[in-house]
DNA sequence: TTCCGATTGAAACAGCCGTTTGAACTTCTG
DNA sequence: CAGAAGTTCAAACGGCTGTTTCAATCGGAA
């Protein structure tokens, strides 16, 4: 009962009581983003989200407290599972279900509508992963590879067991992250790459196309994932 | 005239002298590259250096100094261009060229040989980029580039300046970096992966083949690269 | 209104952390 | 050896920063 007050605000409540709650992870969220956990100041996140020093403590206990939130706050933002498998249509040919998965994918990640910082946050997690890492993994990146797994699976004409659905899968998913992990070098490389709407179309059709040839062309050609090195050692 | 000491010793000095310097170097690109410039402590690192608090004041002018002296470090340490170009024999086939490019690219950024912090280093300058990333397009990346899309045009069967090259290219880097970049939710999927010396080759060679499907699928089919959106709005 | 819990506010606290200091020690030069 | 310059050391300083405190305010229930 001792944390009956933060999590009585924290899953559902009166609208009034969140108001300094939500302005905390928005503005939380694009601070951490940008400077990262300990680049920031919760003093810098209350003056931007209007909100008193201690109104951090109260709301989440504590500057990690407020990290955790962010972080789901920011992939419940992102691309919901629910509305991939609505978009997928279940019968249709396993290129077009590519096709819906990495177009949503590339919107959702990149397209300026929902909040721009929940790429970069996620990126950070990527390499200094923080004890949230595990939950996010669990709830929202599994369910979401799974799906494309069964895609790929559809794809290379193989159950999703086969080993090398793995592989493939990671091909798919690497080729649209790319274009959100490395955005300072590709722009940088490429000046006219805007990465606006219809640039981003362009970018998702060539993954789906390129992703395409790669499988259909190793259809039947799929021994050689049988014998994995297994590891262990 | 007033740093006439510390520049003294930073730039060729007897090797007694530089004994602390260097080994503060190694040791703050360690801990900088894993938890971050702000994540880290002077006095950690000093006691992983074996050295005095007061001595990265010293050498380097303060924590910033050390930073960016660290980062040019890793450069220098990093993949060169030259070795690489060294690898690929010129009158080899196409694919051949390619399997040496990404078999040397992951070994450079995986294996753990070399200081195995220069790769979260750099991912760290995509995500937050410093002054010193400029630099490190210009010298390092480009060249490394330009080497790929040539070995891409080759297998394309079109010219350098055609624009496919650059999307096809993208594909072949995007699969490297991804396995360095995601390697904490690529662990947490995949708990037998360990990214020993034998894995990484199995993970090189699906990249490899994979690119080689695609690209040979797209040949004689590159007309829809050819408008580009341009995206000067 | 009065009471009570939830929330906000200003100020102070506690301790961490980059930097500085000044002396001791080493090494080289004359 | 004497002296100087370069380097290392332990200790302390200064201020930044997450947290706490406690009083003030708000909002609804009796």
């Amino acid at each position: 009962m001792s944390t009956a007050k933060t999590d009585k605000t924290s899953d559902t409540g009166h609208p009034a009581e969140q108001d300094t709650r939500v302005r905390l992870l928005e503005a939380a969220g694009e601070v951490f983003a940008e400077r990262g956990f300990h680049g920031v100041q919760i003093r810098d996140i209350c003056a931007l989200a209007g909100a008193n020093i201690a109104a951090v403590n109260y709301h989440f206990k504590g500057k990690e407290g407020l990290y955790r939130e962010v972080l789901k706050y920011a992939h419940h933002c992102a691309m919901a599972v629910d509305e991939l498998q609505v978009a997928i249509p279940p019968d249709a040919p396993a290129e077009q279900k590519l096709g819906v998965f990495v177009h949503t994918f590339f919107r959702s990640m990149l397209s300026g509508g929902r909040p721009s910082w929940n790429g970069k946050l996620l990126a950070r997690e990527m390499i200094e992963p923080s004890a949230a890492l595990d939950d996010l993994v669990m709830s929202e990146i599994t369910p979401k590879f799974a799906l494309l797994r069964s895609i790929v699976a559809e794809m290379l004409g193989v159950a999703i067991e086969h080993p090398a659905v793995r592989w493939f899968g990671a091909s798919v998913i690497s080729q649209c992250l790319f274009w959100e992990h490395n955005k300072p070098v590709i722009q940088r490389l490429y000046p006219d790459l805007s990465y606006s709407d219809e640039q981003i179309r362009f970018i998702a059709d060539h993954v789906v196309r390129t992703c395409t040839f790669a499988m259909l062309g190793a259809r039947g050609k799929l021994d050689e994932y049988a014998t994995w090195p297994e590891g262990k050692r």
